[in-house]
DNA sequence: CGATGTTTTGATTGTACTCAAGAGAAGTGG
DNA sequence: CCACTTCTCTTGAGTACAATCAAAACATCG
């Protein structure tokens, strides 16, 4: 965070957590990212990153440096046409966050979010059904604004629904109809 | 909103918001921009504006064509450079937005945003104590995350806490620096 | 095994939302 | 100029929701 721009990474195994530290200590999530998703577009503009990218277990990453990105030579047009989609697809996330942000109840703001990693772990040719988070309560109560208590009980209460079942970090979507049209 | 990209707006007089309507229809205030801040950097990235801008009073406002701003001589360096800098300002200005969503009581946020807009009236010129905002107050609950209700009774408590006076849009800050160490 | 971190659940509290009503300001047309 | 409408703003009362404080069960790791 602070750091000099030097470059973008692309997730090649694993998931990362991206942490925004204010100044008063308070630390924010602001994304979650997995396998194909690129990391350290937000130190374009400016030329400084803003966010700090914490692994959430093992990863693998690969870094794209800066020079050649940002190459004289149009031989890398398709990097940066990558990076213009790849900024773009933040903005559409920061959006989606935002509105879920306010949307009042505490658990549609998770069943939203669980359905969101459910797609993601779809795209990744994973079950959509049955997967294990790879983050904390507490770093998902960060993401959503919320305590890592009132997440924990609308896990508890999604689960009494009977909508999914939940066994700490691992998640079986029952009834994904039911899920996508929950609104408290 | 939805519109092609077709340049760079900059604000010769008066005040806008911009606005993102949701597929609910549900609306939110974004930004306010005053005179020398740029519109229209959120269409940079995949060629759409995201948002829609309202003038909150007379306003004029000057385009900066996207051919303009793209030709390839570069002669046009200096233009570029300014993209870049609004947007990252923009970035800036959002981050801040979402640490002030964070920070717990209403006030605080009314209080923040007051100041905001004493700095950036000063930054015009004109006087940091007492200006006459051009939003409602559900423009200003919108962009703060809270109800129209909410905020004005944050601007009554402030008021008789005799931090500022306020006569509906009409603001004097009475103490600066309590106004800035406020923290509930 | 002890130590540390994570998760769940309970009880209580506080804050902002909702609903509601009225006052004030601004613009329209007779 | 004055009703009339339409916004905006304020204030009140009650409620709902998530935060807080607290404690215990569970997991993970050296």
């Amino acid at each position: 965070m602070g750091q000099l721009f030097g470059g973008l990474y692309v997730v090649r195994l694993g998931a990362l957590k991206s942490v925004i530290t204010h100044t008063d200590g308070y630390e924010h999530v602001t994304s979650f990212s997995n396998r194909g998703d690129v990391l350290g577009s937000d130190g374009v503009c400016d030329g400084h990153y803003w966010c700090e990218a914490v692994a959430l277990n093992d990863c693998e990453v690969i870094r794209l440096p800066a020079d050649i990105i940002f190459s004289s030579d149009r031989s890398s047009d398709d990097v940066e046409r990558m990076l213009y989609w790849a900024s773009s697809r933040e903005v559409t996330r920061e959006q989606a966050a935002i509105t879920v942000m306010h949307t009042a109840k505490s658990e549609v703001r998770v069943a939203r979010f669980i359905l969101a990693q459910s797609e993601r772990f779809a795209a990744m040719g994973c079950s959509a059904s049955r997967f294990t988070l790879p983050m904390t309560r507490r770093d998902i109560g960060s993401y959503l604004s919320l305590t890592l208590e009132t997440v924990s009980r609308a896990f508890s209460t999604l689960h009494q629904l009977g909508i999914i079942h939940v066994s700490s970090r691992d998640i079986t979507i029952c009834s994904m109809d039911t899920l996508r049209t929950y609104e408290g």
